[in-house]
RNA sequence: CGGGGUGUAGCGUAGCUGGCUAGCGCGUCUGGUUUGGGACCAGAAGGUCGCAGGUUCGAAUCCUGUCACCCCGACCA
């Protein structure tokens, strides 16, 4: 992509509307815009990103049987009055209206109440089960109040499983299977998450919420310095400074996290509502147990940014950097047009900056947008290209072939 | 929904206490000189001061209402 055609601009200094890092950052940056509080356009530089977190959640959901769907938004008051949620809690976090004809409809904000009955129509058997369905879709949320940019919006992008299982035993077999996927994904998104015992709120008595230590965090939770203990502060027995129970060896700390994901055992909450039933070997009807787990995209875009960054900007993972490198050309059109080329044809994601603006600014603006790898075209590389990473000072000059071996390792 | 704060050009802001032709920086446009860390010179365009009422000879400025946005809290992924 040429910079000079890309959609968006950066901008020196942060929106007076935006305090949060990711908000600032991601806005300077040109990779989102705000419309409203906790709405936000996704610009091409943004979408990006979204689209590789989302891939990466894809990967790893269809590497546990997950099968892909796409539920509507827009959900009609009935199913919701089926399981009591149209009011309770439907009327604080659903957004409701009616038509001229008053008809009632709602925005959805969790999907149990689509799921389940779709799922009814094609189960009736236990030889229909497992089953595995997940959607990414924007959910919408009528949140007191939206805040901290990308973090708490009123629409934002969720990934949302759904399991069917015979019996408790393979539901939390699944369990474990989704909660090490979960580890993966955001590992592969550059985050390290805690697996952290959670309330079930309005789901269930058994969740676990995968929380990143950060200044942003809404949550406070209690973790082990030294093993993989941690319990959110609403559920926790025990406190800061005390030895850790599970492995009696570190200390337990409190800390301020982000909840970037959270798992579920519905059990029957939603199948009985619907009469979600199979007919087991046995001949008998027996409840579908259910499983849920949810991962916002959009919040982990955001989480990202508020781990990585410097005072000049982002610092993007390579797995989901907008593009792997930013090729920058000093005066030097015409051999820099030549690189961009070879790496395109090499299969690179580059973005190329080709515009006519000051060295200090290129740096400026490449250091803001934060792609992992610098690549310079100047007078000085006499013929050669200088690489350098985002997040190091140190540089190199190399010839395309040694490059293009980097960009690849 | 309680408490606090802010709305002035595309962006960031000064002016408001003490009413009278709305200023600056960035960005944009034109011409020229530049090119290794947000360049320089010369010129130019761009504003119903959030919106609606009111007071006044006269309102960005004072009064009333209203909307939006931010922060803290409550609530939540």
């Amino acid at each position: 992509m040429r910079q000079s055609q890309l959609f968006g601009k950066t901008f020196k200094e942060a929106p007076k509307d935006e305090v949060s890092v990711n908000a600032v950052l991601l806005a300077r940056a040109g990779f989102i815009d705000k419309v409203s509080a906790g709405i936000y356009t996704y610009l091409p530089l943004g979408l990006r990103v979204l689209n590789k977190v989302q891939n990466i959640i894809r990967e790893e959901m269809n590497a546990i049987g997950g099968q892909e769907i796409r539920m509507p938004a827009l959900h009609p008051k009935e199913l919701w009055a089926t399981t009591g949620r149209w009011t309770d809690p439907g009327d604080e976090v659903m957004f409701q209206f009616k038509t001229k004809s008053d008809k009632e409809y709602g925005l959805g904000w969790t999907h149990e109440e689509v799921v389940t009955p779709l799922v009814k129509k094609f189960v009736q058997s236990y030889k229909d089960l497992p089953i595995y369905l997940y959607q990414i879709q924007d959910k919408f949320r009528n949140e007191p109040r939206a805040k901290s940019g990308l973090m708490r919006g009123i629409e934002f992008s969720m990934k949302d499983l759904y399991s069917f299982h015979r019996d408790e035993q393979d539901l939390e077999a699944y369990y474990q299977k989704a909660l090490a996927a979960y580890q993966v994904i955001f590992k592969r998104c550059g985050l390290d998450s805690l697996v952290t015992e959670a309330s079930g709120g309005s789901f269930s008595k058994y969740s676990h919420e995968f929380q990143v230590l950060t200044e942003y965090g809404e949550d406070t939770i209690y973790y082990c310095d030294a093993c993989d203990f941690s319990q959110n502060k609403e559920v926790a027995e025990v406190k800061s400074g005390d030895t850790c129970p599970r492995c009696n060896r570190g200390t337990v700390t409190e800390g301020k996290a982000i909840e970037v994901g959270n798992i579920f055992q519905l059990k029957n909450k939603y199948s009985d509502p619907f009469k979600l039933e199979y007919t087991d070997e046995d001949g008998t009807k027996k409840s579908v147990m259910m499983g849920c787990y949810g991962i916002g995209p959009s919040r982990v875009m955001g989480s990202i940014v508020e781990v990585h960054h410097d005072d000049g900007g982002m610092i993007w993972p390579d797995s989901v950097a907008p593009f792997q490198a930013h090729l920058i050309s000093l005066g030097e059109d015409d051999s820099a047009t030549t690189v961009y080329k070879e790496l395109i044809a090499a299969g690179v994601e580059v973005l190329f900056d080709d515009r006519g603006v000051s060295a200090g600014q290129k740096f400026a603006d490449a250091d803001l947008i934060g792609i992992p790898y610098r690549l310079v075209i100047s007078k000085k590389t006499k013929g050669k290209i200088e690489i350098k990473k985002r997040n190091s000072t140190d540089a190199s000059l190399e010839d395309t072939t040694a490059v293009l071996a980097l960009l690849k390792s």
